[in-house]
DNA sequence: GGGGAAGTTTACGTTAACGTAAAGTATTGA
DNA sequence: TCAATACTTTACGTTAACGTAAACTTCCCC
């Protein structure tokens, strides 16, 4: 018998609120069970809403979210649909090469800064 | 005599809309010269659009870069304010290296969907 | 058995980051 | 000279991602 989590679990654990989680689910993006009306999270439940938080720390949209659960899960037999799920998948690894280009670049920039207050410092 | 640009033509170089810069003028971010009406940009403004434009690829907001375009300049003498802003770049460097680890994640999660992709295609 | 505490639905409100349209000015090329 | 281009200001509209509030049910505890 695997472990569950209620909404407050999950909103304490990641410092969310329970209104949060149910908009995810309101946008397809979290589908957890129910015992009557109660919602009853599951371990890969706990996962799929890490995956969220950590697009949203890159400046992920919900739906770019959404998308990437899915490439995440098979979810087809269609030789096209998994071509083009490949084709997804290559996109968002160049998405992320820039991103980590990006972050070099301004990692340095702030290195710059540093440097500069630190001799603005001295300067005192 | 240094180099200029009209809004159209940083609009065109970067991809953006005349209204999205002339937006993030009225939030402050930039700051153009005129010549009568026309707003006339400098090199440096041109590199502080650049600026901007890399934080949205990394998901900042507006308020976020127009902090980093202070950090990047010097614009006090003041030791508190120094100390306060050695503090600031401290935190961004740490928000970059979150970034950095949420990326690596994301690239081995592509590789395994990847992997499973292709593996569900040559059972076809 | 009477509160809390945690869950639920429904619905309106809010903020950021622009889009879109209207109406006017300035320059430039046929 | 006139019509197209590129610029300007002003102002209302829109979307994403929730916040906030109200009104309700369920469960647990003393």
């Amino acid at each position: 018998m695997t472990k569950t989590y209620s909404i407050g679990e999950l909103a304490r654990e990641f410092d969310v609120t329970t209104r949060t989680i149910r908009f995810y689910e309101d946008q397809g993006l979290l589908s957890p069970r129910r015992r009557g009306q109660t919602r009853v999270y599951s371990p890969a439940d706990r996962t799929t809403l890490k995956l969220i938080l950590r697009g949203k720390r890159l400046g992920f949209s919900l739906a770019e979210s959404r998308d990437l659960i899915r490439m995440y899960r098979p979810a087809s037999d269609n030789r096209q649909q998994l071509e083009a799920l490949l084709q997804r998948i290559a996109d968002k690894r160049a998405q992320l090469e820039r991103q980590l280009a990006d972050i070099q670049v301004l990692q340095t920039e702030l290195d710059d800064a540093e440097a500069r207050t630190r001799q603005a410092l001295t300067g005192l």
